[in-house]
RNA sequence: GGAGAGGUACCCAAGCAGGCUGAAGGGGACGGUUUGCUAAACCGUUAGUAGGGGAUAAACCCCUAGCGAGGGUUCGAAUCCCUCCCUCUCCGCCA
């Protein structure tokens, strides 16, 4: 989520309409215009008059200081002199009221103007977040996920000679995931992780986060998982997806959909100094999503969960280089996929699939043979200014220079449970027991296996 | 949770019996003088920003807002009133 410059909407409304019709997304874009037309006018005449006001306020004031001084003079006066200086002094006494009833008009309408100005205002905020954020051209046109392009595939999907199970079948066999006692608990899409399970997703995390903060130069971060509304709004979560998030009763908190929202949120309103970008930041969080849209949708399983792991990257740069940062966001996140050898392919996302805030998408797909398919596992976007409008980060060239927006862009990398389905999927055996990737091992203690009760 | 103190520019800090104070004074930073170099000393500059308008190749100029945030009183608010937020100290409670 985020917004676009008004100024751009209003000089090329032709892209923004494009855009509005790419995206399958309507949005009243003339009463938006008409009503910045009308906003710039109403403003004009509204700070004229407040010019007007300060001027008569400042005249007060010196015409105060004169009574002031001819009084004190007037003391030691006679005659004249004293004459001309109670005459002065009632000229000055007459200007002021004067003065005064008319600033008090003035005052007036300056009050209805302004309310005027916020309703305006308000109307034209709203408008202005209804607007999508405009597709880089190197997207392809398309109207739904099957226009989107495979870009690159990488590994090839295993074959098995027996019938390969899927992860809910096989993670209660082991006894290494529980979802019915996950279902006691806490509620249907849930599940706990037990043993091996949960050694699994603490290995996977780990080692995400030592592979991006050690080989890709990722900064840690280790956010809060809840935040208040303010940081919901700068990322865009509020008002529009409000029903999607979980929220804490009589707080201002909000659990954290993902750790996108702190992360991005951390420079907000913040201007960074010359020579602080790129930024790049990895964190692990564990996100919560009310999945309310998803009824009957991935039931099984820990595909679809109202609490699940991920260890997200996130970028600012400088609008330059971020196309360049969005490729290789993209090969941080195969490469976690690479080292533990599972089966992916990498899709472009087509101008009526991608998301309202994004300019561009990647989406990385796993291959599930439980379910004989591929299955998103990351989403990696640049949403060039569009989040970082809304948020307001901004930073500066050199000292003196004014300050842009950054570029941002996020990509999960990635997301936990659904690897270690994958990982269970993939690395399945006849006997039901899984193999522990290479690289996981020294990260379980050396485990090789997974077998029943580990 | 109870009690107190406080939020002013890059930092510290004065102003708070309303008006040439959008802000004294330090520090820092930047520029200059001096100097063989450095240091010191001295001089100068230093709200940044947002919105609107004007001029333009650009530099630039004008207006408005802005002293934690939002309201109110007033001709006029950093200054008075109300609401909220945050920070610090002490006590209590905890991991």
């Amino acid at each position: 989520m985020g917004m676009l410059d008004l100024r751009f909407v209003r000089e090329r409304p032709d892209v923004v309409a494009r855009a509005l019709a790419l995206k399958h997304v309507e949005a009243d874009l003339p009463r938006l215009l008409a009503l910045d037309a009308k906003r710039r006018e109403v403003l004009a005449a509204v700070e004229e008059r407040k010019a007007e006001r300060n001027r008569a306020s400042e005249r007060v004031s010196v015409l105060r200081r004169e009574i002031a001084s001819l009084e004190k003079a007037l003391a030691e006066a006679t005659g004249t002199a004293a004459f001309a200086a109670r005459e002065r002094i009632q000229a000055c006494e007459d200007e002021i009221a004067g003065l005064i009833s008319t600033t008090r008009s003035l005052g007036s309408t300056i009050d209805e103007q302004e309310s005027l100005l916020r309703e305006i205002d308000a109307e034209l905020a709203s408008l202005l977040l209804t607007l999508p954020n405009v597709p880089h051209a190197s997207v392809p046109e398309g109207a739904d996920e099957n226009d989107n392009v495979v870009v690159r595939s990488w590994g090839t999907p295993p074959s098995f000679d027996f019938q390969p199970k899927a992860h809910w079948d096989l993670g209660p066999a082991l006894d290494i995931l529980d979802f019915e006692r996950a279902s006691k608990i806490a509620g249907s899409r849930f599940v706990v992780n037990k043993g091996a399970g949960a050694l699994l997703e603490r290995a996977l995390i780990n080692f995400m986060l030592d592979l991006h903060t050690r080989r890709h130069g990722y900064r840690e971060i280790f956010p809060p998982f809840m935040v208040n509304s303010a940081t919901m709004t700068g990322t865009g979560q509020l008002p529009k997806f409000k029903d999607d998030m979980f929220h804490v009763e009589n707080t201002d908190y909000w659990l954290i959909p993902t750790a996108e929202v702190p992360v991005t949120n951390l420079y907000r309103d913040e201007i960074l100094a010359p020579g602080s970008l790129p930024v790049y930041h990895c964190a692990y969080s564990a996100c919560f999503r009310a999945e309310s849209g998803a009824a009957g949708k991935d039931t099984r399983g820990m595909i679809r969960v109202h609490q699940f792991n991920k260890v997200e990257l996130v970028k600012f740069v400088p609008p330059e280089t971020s196309y360049d940062e969005l490729e290789s966001l993209v090969h941080d996140a195969e490469e976690v996929l690479q080292l533990l050898n599972l089966p992916y392919r990498v899709v472009l996302l087509c101008t009526g699939d991608m998301s309202f805030a994004s300019a561009k998408t990647y989406d990385l797909e796993v291959w599930l043979p439980g379910q004989n398919r591929y299955r998103e596992i990351s989403s990696c976007s640049n949403f060039e200014d569009f989040q970082a409008r809304r948020a307001n980060i901004r930073f500066r060239r050199e000292p003196k220079s004014k300050p842009e927006f950054v570029h941002t862009l996020n990509g999960s990398g990635l997301a936990v449970g659904r690897t270690a389905a994958a990982i269970i999927e993939n690395y399945q055996q006849a006997d039901g027991s899984v193999v522990v990737p290479e690289v996981l091992r020294p990260y379980m203690g050396g485990m090789a296996y997974i077998t029943p009760g580990a």
